[in-house]
Parts: structure tokens; C-alpha cells; sequence
RNA sequence: CGAGAAGUAGCACAGCUUGGUAGUGCAUUUGGUUUGGGACCAAGGGGUCGCAGGUUCGAAUCCUGUCUUCUCGACCA
């Protein structure tokens, strides 16, 4: 990527949001843009990222043998009123619908009802299970009070998936399968992520566990054990008998040494058994040539709520400037390095174009500053407002083809070949 | 929905108490000097001060209403 050609200009940051300067930034530099209360458009680095992000998802998922399908998120008004939701979302605001003049049409705010109808027509028989199907799709819903800029939106994207089982124990089986899946997830996205007991809340159901990332910006409060690593929402503190339902299906038994600590909740795992195949009239014939409902569970992950966890965790908080950029991992850099030629010097800039077209050509993407109008200064800075792992600077210092490498990360800067650069980045 | 705060140029803000023709920094345009860690100088362009009403000779400023955004709470797959 040419940044001559992006429409970037160069931003003094100032005033950042103390409470969330990854995104704060974000928006002051023009990567992020609002449009309303939870409503943002996304400039090209951080939809890549989050693009990123979904690859890891879906690969990972993947691997586990889920199967990725992709339903509406327009949906027709008679599949909430079948279930049995539509009053439910339509008077608490949650789901936003549209009226036209061929009926009534529903933003879905979460997918079990498409997901079931997509489900009963291919999973008639036990012969066909068990099968976790998943998409990443746009959710809307029209939050009361919208949060922390991507954190809690009004439109975000979101993974969800869904188990079908013939039995509770087959359940429980894709249940872990997945939960081993999304630890994974959030191991490659970089994201330190442990899971705790959850309650249920309004999806209802037996067994729920969310995946915490510990953060101050977070919304939770759980509590949690550093020794074990075992931790509970605080929720379940409401809960009618909570010592006993920890103890039954989690076996935790004793919370006293807990600590109660922040957290960011990213993804949330449920197994939700027949209660959704029941009011969604949920079937398959079973051995015995009789009709018995799924065992299902369902998995979600907020997809712009772990990139903007992820961009408030790798925020560079410099001693002069305060936050003043990023560098993002190299899992999910769209872009590994950032070339900056001194532009003022032609053999330089002709050198920075050969090394930008010879990693294009072995397939590695690169960012090349070319702007004209911008310093030196203000490129090395703009640098760190993308995010980009690795600098390369083209100034007077550079010498024949060796290059001078920066690890935006650690600081530290080595000699190299180009060569050897294709080899590593390779 | 309850409590609080804020809306002035693309961004970040000052001006409001005590009404008198719209300001600063950055960005942007032009010219010049710079050039390895957010350059400097000079000259320009850009705003019906969220919107509506009221008070007044005169409103960004005072009053009323309204919309929007942010924070805390309630709520939350």
C-alpha cells in the first residue's frame, strides 16, 4: 500500500480519551469514523485487522470441523413471531425492525432463529448429527446505552455458532470441542482470555461460560483465583442456591480466596439443551425412528469488541507524547513493515520503490510512505498510528542494499539484506 | 429511562460570568527555508457558534423548548 494514495494525511494527536486511547486515537486519526452513538465506519488498517481476525476464527473453527454457512441478517418478521421473541426484542428496543409495504422485516440482533430454520432442513435425522454450524455477520441492536466507542455498538460484527446434538452428552462434547477452539482463537489473536462460569441470563439453558480478557475498560466484575485461574461472574452471586449449582456442574467449592477483578467479556459459550428446539419446534427422527429435539449449544464471539480490546492493549504509551500510537501483533499486522524513504533524495526513493515492488512480488505486503508533503519526522510517527511491526528507514544512513530494521515493538534496530528480510518475513 | 456533562472550521479547544460584526493550535492551500524520530517563517481559504423560539436596538453569550453525543446507573445474546 502506497499511503500517497490512501488519502492520509498526518494528525497531531491531542485530548485523548484517557478511558479508551487505542480507539480514541482511532478516531482522531481518522482510521475509525463515527456516525452515531455505536455506529462507525472503518478505514482501511483496522477493517484489515479485523479481517485478520476473522481468518484466525474461521481457520481455528475450521480445523475443529465447525461448518461456516452465512444467513441474513434482513430477516422476515414471521420467524421471531414462530419463536415466540418477537414481542420480547421488538418492546425492550433491543431489535430494530422496518416496515415496507411487503411486510414487516427484522435486523436480527443474534441468529438462533435463522439458524434453526437453516438447521431443520438439512439435519433430519440422527444420522446427520453432530454438526456446529457458524457465520460471521453484522448483528444490530439498538443498545440503551451504547459503551466505549466499538466495545458496545450498535452494529458490530459477530461470530456465532451453533451445535446439534442428539443427547446432552453428545452436546457437552461439541460444547468443549469449541470452548478449546476459541481459547485457541484468542491464544493466536494475542489476547491473554480465560474463560469463567457465566450466568445464563435471558438465552437461558444449563452450563455458560464467558471469555474474559482482564481490562479495567471492561464492563464485568468477576470474581477470580490467580492460583487456579478459576472465576465466576458475579451474577451468579444472585443465583438461588449458587453454591451448590458451582459445586454440581463446575466443581468449584469454595470462592472465599476469589479476588474480584474488571473484565472485558469477548466471546460467550452456552449450552442452551432443548429449550430453543422446543419453542422453534427444533427435530430430527432419531434411532428409534421418532421425532426428538437438538441438543444445542451456541457460541459467540464479538468480533469488533476483541479489535478494540486488542487496540487498546498494544496502545505505545511514550514518556514525552502519552498514547501516542500502536504496534499490533504481528498475527494480525495487515501489513508487517513500513518503508520511509527520505523523499528529498531520488536515489533513495528509487531504491525504497525496487525493495516496496520486490516484497510485493514475493508476496509480502508492505507499506511504502510516500507522501511528499509529510517529514520524516511525521512518517516515523505515522508509523506507530497504523500499527506497522517493522520500520524501515531510506534515509542518508542506508547503505547499498543492507537495511536498517526497527522493531517498533522492543525498540531494537539490526542490520539486515534484503535477502534475508524476504526470508524472515516469508 | 434516572443522574451528570458537552455541542463553536476537518480535529482539539478558548470565548459565555459582565450581550456589541468569530478566535487559538493542528490539518488544508501558496511561497520560501529545512530534512533520521510530531520542522520553521510568511500569506491565504474554510464557521448562518446543534436546531427552534423568546428577551433585546443588538445574542455564540441571557431565558425556554428540542435534538444529538459522552460518562455513571438501570438494562444487556
Amino acid at each position: 500500500m502506497r499511503l500517497s494514495q490512501t488519502g492520509m494525511g498526518t494528525t497531531k494527536l491531542s485530548n485523548i480519551d484517557t478511558m479508551y486511547p487505542g480507539q480514541s486515537i482511532l478516531l482522531q486519526t481518522g482510521q475509525l469514523v463515527q456516525y452515531g452513538a455505536g455506529i462507525f465506519g472503518y478505514n482501511t488498517i483496522p477493517l484489515l485487522v479485523r479481517r485478520n481476525i476473522e481468518k484466525i476464527i474461521v481457520d481455528t473453527l475450521n480445523k475443529y470441523g465447525c461448518i461456516e454457512v452465512l444467513l441474513p441478517t434482513l430477516q422476515p418478521d414471521t420467524i421471531w413471531k414462530n419463536s415466540g421473541r418477537y414481542n420480547q426484542y421488538v418492546d425492550d428496543g433491543t431489535m430494530l425492525i422496518t416496515e415496507s409495504n411487503k411486510g414487516t422485516f427484522c435486523l436480527a440482533p443474534t441468529g438462533e432463529e435463522a439458524m434453526l430454520e437453516f438447521a431443520r432442513e438439512k439435519l433430519k435425522s440422527y444420522k446427520n448429527l453432530p454438526v456446529t454450524f457458524y457465520q460471521i455477520g453484522e448483528k444490530y441492536r439498538n443498545e440503551i446505552r451504547t459503551r466505549g466507542y466499538l466495545l458496545r455498538g450498535k452494529s458490530f460484527p459477530m461470530l456465532d455458532a451453533y451445535s446439534f446434538d442428539i443427547d446432552e452428552q453428545a452436546m457437552e462434547k461439541s460444547y468443549k470441542i469449541v470452548r478449546t477452539a476459541f481459547l485457541e482463537i484468542f491464544e493466536k489473536i494475542g489476547l491473554n482470555v480465560i474463560p469463567i462460569v457465566a450466568d445464563n441470563g435471558a438465552m437461558g439453558g444449563k452450563k455458560s461460560e464467558e471469555f474474559m480478557l482482564i481490562s479495567d475498560q471492561g464492563e464485568d466484575k468477576i470474581l477470580y483465583d490467580e492460583q487456579t485461574k478459576i472465576g465466576l461472574n458475579t451474577e451468579i452471586l444472585e443465583k438461588e442456591n449458587y453454591e451448590e449449582y458451582l459445586k454440581e456442574e463446575y466443581g468449584i467449592e469454595d470462592i472465599s480466596n476469589f479476588k474480584e477483578i474488571r473484565t472485558m467479556e469477548l466471546g460467550h459459550i452456552f449450552q442452551l439443551g432443548t429449550r430453543y428446539s422446543e419453542i422453534m419446534n427444533g427435530k430430527y427422527i432419531n434411532q428409534d425412528g421418532k421425532e426428538a429435539l437438538y441438543y444445542m449449544g451456541c457460541y459467540g464471539i464479538g468480533v469488533s469488541r476483541t479489535l478494540a480490546a486488542l487496540y487498546e492493549q498494544c496502545v505505545i504509551n511514550d514518556e514525552k507524547w502519552g498514547p501516542c500510537g500502536f504496534v499490533l501483533p504481528k498475527s494480525v499486522a495487515p501489513y508487517q513493515i513500513q518503508i520511509v524513504p527520505k523523499i528529498e533524495n531520488p536515489e533513495k526513493v528509487e531504491f525504497a520503490n525496487w525493495l516496496y515492488q520486490t516484497l510485493q512480488s514475493q508476496g509480502i505486503g508492505a507499506i511504502l510512505d510516500d507522501r511528499e508533503t509529510v517529514t520524516m519526522g511525521a512518517k516515523i510517527k505515522d508509523c506507530k498510528i497504523l500499527g506497522t511491526p517493522y520500520l524501515i528507514v531510506i534515509g542518508d544512513k542506508q547503505e547499498g542494499k543492507t537495511l536498517e530494521l526497527e522493531n517498533m515493538k522492543t525498540g531494537e534496530k539490526e542490520l539486515i539484506t534484503v535477502e534475508n528480510l524476504i526470508k524472515r518475513l516469508k
